[in-house]
DNA sequence: CAGCGCCCCTGCCCGC
DNA sequence: TGCGGGCAGGGGCGCT
């Protein structure tokens, strides 16, 4: 479900409901996620202010005093606001209830996600440590990322989803990236050109933005935390359109997998 | 280290 | 209508 965009604005939807807000109690229904969820969270976390939300790659970091609560929503979590004794459905795990009324629910069929507690520094953290830039700061510029290509064999579609070359693009996102850059998503990285380098870092930026704007991309089931979907769908030219005609020239959009993960492009558009 | 394939898990859609 | 197979927005990990 969640790229960087989804996740992003589910960072905003909660925001205004859960920051500076006091945990009051912890309700887990279901501890095997991707990793087992500590069960002396709810202790833990009761009691603590919530001062700082932000986001690293696809990772939500919820800051107090003593910690840090780490939510990554894996291919098929979202986080819902909901008023406190709202009865939980299938697939809610856990519920984080709040002093002002409000709970904060993980619903996560697939339980690819994660929910951890760190109080060593959030740079350190074993799962945050090795990862590349954000793609949406000056760190990724187009000499870093063609310096990136230049030193490896990899596709460049397969390279777009490294985490340690570039953080938070998925799935979706690459494949519109490239097909924006008219690059084919098996162009071997090291044969981008400073120029193609260039223009897809921009595209990247740009779509992401966009999509941001949007809301995200609902396919199935994403919805921000307050239910509304996000309407960047309407803006795909690719992703899950194969044997529909490409817009701008009307050759049908090709289907392959790469690395078990779906690619799409325009087989007239990109080189 | 780079590259690659394997999984974790549920739900849905499609073809028979 | 029922069932089996394939596929889905992620990414850490273990192997070569």
């Amino acid at each position: 479900m969640p790229e960087l965009p989804e996740v992003e604005t589910t960072r905003k939807g909660i925001t205004p409901k859960v920051l500076n807000q006091t945990v009051q109690k912890v309700i887990i229904r279901q501890h095997q996620l991707r990793w087992e969820i500590p069960t002396s969270l709810p202790e833990t976390l009761a009691g603590l202010v919530i001062n700082k939300i932000s986001r690293r790659a696809k990772y939500l970091l919820l800051k107090t005093n003593k910690g840090h609560l780490i939510i990554h929503l894996g291919m098929s979590g979202n986080l819902k606001i909901l008023p406190r004794d709202t009865p939980p459905q299938k697939h809610d795990h856990v519920d984080i209830e709040f002093d002002n009324g409000w709970l904060l629910r993980y619903h996560d069929p697939r339980r690819f996600g994660a929910m951890l507690w760190t109080e060593e520094p959030i740079k350190t953290f074993k799962l945050l440590r090795h990862l590349g830039p954000e793609p949406l700061t000056d760190e990724f510029s187009a000499d870093y990322f063609h310096r990136q290509c230049l030193k490896r064999k990899v596709s460049i579609k397969v390279l777009l989803m490294d985490n340690k070359c570039v953080v938070g693009v998925g799935n979706i996102y690459a494949n519109e990236s490239l097909s924006k850059s008219q690059i084919l998503p098996t162009r071997i990285a090291n044969s981008l050109s400073l120029q193609e380098a260039e223009n897809l870092v921009k595209n990247i930026k740009v779509i992401l933005e966009k999509a941001i704007e949007q809301g995200g991309t609902t396919l199935k089931d994403f919805s921000a935390p307050d239910g509304k979907p996000g309407y960047f769908v309407q803006q795909l030219a690719v992703y899950g359109r194969a044997g529909q005609d490409c817009g701008a020239c009307g050759t049908p959009i090709q289907k392959i997998i790469q690395a078990q993960r779906a690619s799409y492009y325009c087989s007239t558009c990109q080189n």
